[in-house]
DNA sequence: CGCCGAGTTGAACTGAATCAAGAAACGTGG
DNA sequence: CCACGTTTCTTGATTCAGTTCAACTCGGCG
């Protein structure tokens, strides 16, 4: 077991959520943060004047996950999240985490945290800079390949930036 | 005086820079974390393959800047930075800033730091997946216009992720 | 069985990349 | 302060990949 795993169970309230189930509709405000044991969420933005969906991210197995700006400034998400398979996760309300904050050690694991997600977004967008969409896909294809057998591929399509249609055609392109 | 300028001045070193200087070169470790009063900072990669520069960020006075990855682990940083202007700023070292890691105050504050870098980078993400390249132009131009008084416009463009060219068409299409 | 969403395929279109050349701005040394 | 060379910016022509619109297939599920 990880550390975090250790650390998450002292102090987390276990929760599940079954594939397809919404953990965060549009305008509610996020209380939670939580601690994927197993599973895959998908955080998205709809955009009314286009009607379609944007994903901008996944999270795996052993991540937290939570809409940030919301659960910081207890806002109205515009951020959506979504199961996309059946989820074991743990969860720690804000108020109860506001109070670990007072231990130097929780707030240096938060500043590890924070880290992570910064660099990760770093990297996503040296990709979108350098790199043509089917690099791309081959990247997450290597990177990832488990988010490829049950999820849908409009949804990877949106994550990369392209249409359906293209990344069919790209896919098609790859195999030949 | 902002609450940061108060605390930096406190613990960091004065240091200025001259606009065109590397403040720090591909290869070389990243050893102090600088505060920006002064002047604006250009994130960039090399590309050996394709014989190309791609800037990833700017960073402008009153803001904290560093290659993250490389003072974090202390490795040899690929990204660069360099001063677009003349640059006033303070620094800190590493092993100094460990030691202020002790005060619970100032991890906090680390987080916070880090806080923003992430929701920038996501905001950031947002903008390529929902945005052309000219909306993205336009944005940068209210957001930072005073980027556009001194900078090299293909910096700019390698920013929003486009050639120079492009840039000066879509220039061409706004003024019209 | 029929419906519906996901994926594929086709054709026409569009906007950026590329290659190439010329104009404008900048800096440096005489 | 001007002349020169370099870098930056613009413009043109061509090519190419992705978008859009539309039709069709496939598989699951009522």
């Amino acid at each position: 077991m990880s550390f975090f795993e250790e650390n998450v169970r002292k102090f987390f309230i276990p929760v599940q959520f079954q594939k397809g189930d919404f953990m965060l509709s549009a305008g509610k405000v996020e209380h939670f943060l939580y601690y994927i044991e197993r599973g895959i969420v998908r955080y998205f933005y709809y955009n009314t004047l286009k009607d379609k969906e944007i994903t901008t991210d996944f999270t795996f197995s052993g991540q937290f996950c939570l809409s940030y700006a919301s659960f910081v400034k207890q806002i109205p998400s515009v951020l959506q999240m979504q199961a996309l398979t059946d989820i074991k996760a743990y969860k720690i309300g804000r108020s109860q985490l506001e109070k670990l904050m007072n231990n130097i050690e929780v707030v240096k694991i938060k500043a590890v945290i924070l880290e992570k997600l910064f660099v990760e977004k770093s990297e996503r967008e040296l990709r979108f800079l350098t790199q043509t969409p089917e690099e791309n896909y081959l990247y997450l294809l290597q990177k990832e390949p488990v988010l490829l057998q049950n999820i849908p591929l409009k949804y990877i399509a949106s994550y990369i930036g392209i249409t359906p249609q293209a990344l069919s055609r790209i896919r098609k392109r790859i195999v030949l």
